[in-house]
DNA sequence: GGAAGGGCGCGGCATATTGCCGCATGCGAC
DNA sequence: GTCGCATGCGGCAATATGCCGCGCCCTTCC
């Protein structure tokens, strides 16, 4: 099978993940930012798994460069935090799929493959218990607020105390 | 202003739409099903808000008809209970935009306009409550389930009861 | 027809969580 | 130096959750 592109500024998730994929029979290519994937990046690879958080850049970025390289190119986002926004947008600058982590070797191998023009059968069959829901969400609001406490708090209309004991929860 | 379509089988928020949509010098057809929406397009039609959930049907299935009818018309979806696997399957069959209700007049008018393709700039900008965001996941997950309290209660794992509960506290 | 299994609504109780208050500290702006 | 805001945290009252158990209903199977 030909080269796969993975680019994530995780570079332990990165390296696990790469592993995984080459024992599934892929050829993995890593980089860990915007430039170094676009350095790796080849107009024969079947596909690339981007994140979408790549350090202050985002990896949204690399979508329309890839498609532009290759129209044939399998591009699946990753992120840990999702939202449909970045959902939208990421699908529409190109994206095949999208996927949130923690995502498994086989969830992505899946998810890569799945270039349907006409598929209704969801990203994610399961959906996330609430607790997971809550958690993600709160993650995303906190980091859209640059870490701030309050202003998190403020948005999540939750008191700040709450939101404390959540985090410590989570940790 | 050429015409517009407005999909939705909820009448009563179809026809608030509707006015309002017209008061801002739009002419808007309606209709309240698949069949129906497909029967009101017409070609030359400057866009289209279509309500994902349409009695039994999905609203996903009237989008790759739509693209298919004309290629620049603008296409946005509506729902109620937003989720990332259903924004990215109505943008990679060819809608243009994913927005959640309730929605203004004003912001559907917004969203139809921004056929953006390197927009970075959110659907919506300010992230929901956590109330919010736990409401809507959990209707999402019993309409996945047919309605059943137990299998949405195992799903997102938590108690019968507290689903009951919280159910009765929605309402 | 009866048994079995599962779904469902609900009251009640123990436990956990939340909202709020208040205290102390730190930081940036003026 | 003062002010305003952010932050961490303990503690308390109020609220929510998990769980149990009861009773009823529906479907399937024998």
């Amino acid at each position: 099978m030909s080269a796969f592109l993975l680019v994530d500024d995780d570079r332990t998730f990165a390296r696990v993940l790469a592993r995984s994929l080459a024992r599934r029979g892929l050829e993995v290519r890593v980089a860990h930012d915007v430039e170094g994937g676009l350095a790796q990046a080849d107009a024969h690879m079947a596909g690339a798994v981007i994140d979408l958080q790549l350090g202050n850049d985002s990896g949204l970025a690399l979508v329309p460069q890839l498609r532009a390289l290759s129209a044939a190119m399998r591009i699946l986002m990753l992120t840990g935090y999702a939202s449909i926004d970045t959902a939208v947008q990421a699908i529409k600058l190109g994206a095949d799929n999208y996927l949130t982590k923690p995502a498994t070797a086989d969830a992505i191998v899946a998810a890569l493959g799945c270039r349907a023009t006409n598929a209704w059968a969801p990203v994610r069959a399961a959906p996330l218990p609430l607790g997971r829901v809550q958690s993600e969400h709160i993650r995303r609001v906190l980091a859209d607020h640059g870490g701030s406490i309050s202003g998190a708090a403020r948005a999540l209309k939750m008191h700040r105390r709450t939101l404390q004991r959540k985090l410590a929860r989570f940790s």
